[in-house]
DNA sequence: TTTCTTCATCGTTCATCGGCGATAAACGAT
DNA sequence: ATCGTTTATCGCCGATGAACGATGAAGAAA
């Protein structure tokens, strides 16, 4: 099959639900064992600063703030400088929004679902 | 801070959770559009052969072969040998698992969480 | 046997991730 | 004004991911 032919099959929409892309970016910033972590720490208090982060992971202060960036953009965290310290805090509902992304794919693969 | 020193923290058992690994690997799997695709392809049957998810996602056949692969070591696809081409199923069970994994995350997260 | 189809794997290329140290900026404290 | 703290960003590196084409194996079909 030439890519030419795999690109006019991609413009099928068929399954394409065009969500993918931005359910898959979320879950990849999920999908890491220290950002799983600092999600939790970030959890305990109703903000953290990213010094405190660094004393419950172990990893180096250029590495959380790092991670933190990658849970802010994602959305899951929400930034506010406070004078020279940051503050970082948890975004619970744009956590719970990833249940509905689950529960979406889990909907797109229930047992009576068409390819259509 | 000394790398020993990091270390010493992370011994920490803390938020440890242990299971955060697995979690993240599992999250892993299903970050990527076109493994999202594929599940929902193979949503439509009882078990599709490669080539079918080909036709359906665009990409080289090399390339499914490889996303199978990840989908089927992550446990969310279930694979088996037929003749000359292969079975592909969704195993459900695996896939509703991964709604358990954001809910002890968001339990984790839940406002009355605590580091300890 | 020979041919065709399907598939997994190999090797390659390119981009991204994950981690680190170093550095500079911002700010409070002295 | 100077020092110490906190932070974001930069550059670097090794490792991993994603995509492809090519190749060979396995089996159906001719």
């Amino acid at each position: 099959m030439k890519k030419a032919d795999r690109a006019a099959v991609l413009d099928v929409p068929a399954l394409s639900t065009e969500g993918d892309d931005a359910m898959a970016r979320r879950l990849a910033a999920l999908a890491h064992p220290a950002r799983l972590r600092i999600l939790r720490r970030l959890a305990c208090a109703d903000a953290c600063c990213c010094k405190d982060v660094v004393a419950t992971t172990g990893l180096a202060q250029s590495t959380v703030s790092q991670h933190l960036k990658v849970l802010v953009e994602a959305g899951f965290v929400a930034y506010e400088p406070d004078a020279q310290r940051s503050r970082y805090s948890l975004d619970r509902r744009a956590l719970a929004m990833v249940r509905q992304d689950v529960d979406l794919l889990l909907a797109g693969c229930s047992a009576g679902s068409t390819c259509s």
